[in-house]
DNA sequence: CGGACTTTTGACCAGGCTCAATAATAGTGG
DNA sequence: CCACTATTATTGAGCCTGGTCAAAAGTCCG
């Protein structure tokens, strides 16, 4: 029943470096919800008991952890690697809906069927738990329940900006929007640098932010050139002139 | 603090046909989530207590019933007539994240601030209920804090359909798309007729779909020659080949 | 080094946007 | 009830951003 994977461009190599396993609690910066962990709100025994409802799996490059339309038969976290989440039209236009880093939960709104495909973009291992027993543990723990439901609103908030994107920016704003996102939450892992790490490829990110492959490579060139960016080794990029960035992303043009 | 109405264009005039207040339940077609009412799930006391938590208002066409950055003071449930939701950029460009219809809640997911705009397209009557005692209501009924996370899933669902649509889809296919969406919605409130009713004006549906007036204007009128629709008075549209509609919505041509 | 793939760049094209004029519609006041 | 006005919808003409098609350059890894 699930469609095969995608086959030429997409199924991927390996990649070398693979993003290490976030420990602990990160808040997100413009609201004040725990997202995307448990782990600060459960008790180190409790958290344990967490853990040890699912099972630790690797998926490499290419692979889905699931297609639309799949029965939701599990609950998924990431610890290592990056996911890319995506609808699919008939005639194989594609958008995607999202990318899901370490830390990050997969799969606790759902209904019966899965509604997206999960692919991994790099090699990635994830712990996955079978849904009537989070289902259980969550009951069971009412403080989780109410998290759910913030990680949720956190969602709905944010498809409001991925609207405001795809519906009304233009291309320079939408990579300067995705730059700034990117950037948004490597701060929330280490303070120190204006770099961020693009595991994705250019087609994935055009997927993303509804344009195609050329248009994007083509804006990361104008952004070079115009100083506000700095390509370096192994998918990473240095953001030169993060406030212009983020202006340009805001919509206020290159002033 | 908060910015004045849009002026000139959006400052309707009042409009004729209020959608009469919708009473009882309303399942959602696509999935088992008894959505945007809690009347099915809670025991007449139970639900006169809940009314009892707010206030009836009325709000005339182009005024707003908040702004983006507004403090989330209270819950709505609108009642009658209609609203819009939606992000602005800095030089105006907008977009519209949500129609909002009878029956249907407003707030249920904030944080402290509004991260959009509501505005009435049409005279509305809606219930406001302060936030605090809304949340003590809730806490106090387990079933309705499911209930709240099951909208929440529920709408990411829906914003999924939406990131498709403005990241991928033609102008004909994402108005196809939007006339199917309000055609669904017509049925389960009147299974009779391929007949819809479009409050919102071209501007408005423009800004939901990411196009511009002239183009959903010239898409409604290649529909109507090519007898896929009809436009009657009253802001009414008949779906005459509904089914071909559908197929444009999904993507598959005009096949 | 070589093959496969990705990224970049170029040339051209087109879907949808802009600007503008006309038509239709709703609301107003006599 | 009907002309008058304001607003909205439709249609047209031309343009531009971003898409398409194609080729060259760069990477990765055996």
């Amino acid at each position: 029943m699930p469609a095969p994977c995608k086959s030429e461009a997409e199924q991927g190599r390996l990649r070398r470096h693979v993003v290490p396993a976030l420990a602990g609690d990160h808040a997100c910066a413009r609201c004040p919800v725990r997202l995307q962990t448990f782990c600060a709100i459960l008790e180190p025994d409790e958290l344990a008991a967490f853990k040890s409802l699912g099972s630790t799996m690797r998926i490499e490059a290419g692979q889905c952890l699931f297609h639309e339309g799949d029965p939701t038969d599990f609950v998924f976290n990431l610890t290592s690697g990056a996911l890319k989440l995506y609808k699919l039209l008939p005639d194989g236009r594609r958008q995607i809906t999202g990318f899901l880093f370490p830390g990050e939960f997969l799969g606790i709104t759902f209904g019966e069927e899965h509604f997206f495909t999960a692919e991994a973009v790099e090699t990635s291992d994830y712990c996955r738990i079978p849904r009537p027993r989070f289902e259980a543990f969550v009951e069971s723990h009412v403080e989780l329940e109410r998290e759910l439901f913030q990680i949720a609103a956190h969602e709905l908030r944010a498809a409001q900006d991925q609207f405001l994107l795809l519906g009304r920016k233009t291309a320079a704003e939408r990579l300067a929007t995705f730059l700034s996102q990117r950037f948004d939450r490597a701060r929330r892992r280490n303070a120190d640098w204006e770099i961020i790490t693009l595991p994705m490829n250019r087609v994935d990110i055009a997927d993303y932010l509804g344009l195609t492959k050329e248009t994007v490579s083509r804006t990361f060139s104008s952004f070079r050139a115009a100083g506000l960016i700095r390509s370096l080794p192994d998918d990473r990029t240095e953001l030169v002139a993060r406030e212009r960035l983020e202006a340009i992303a805001g919509g206020f043009g290159e002033g």
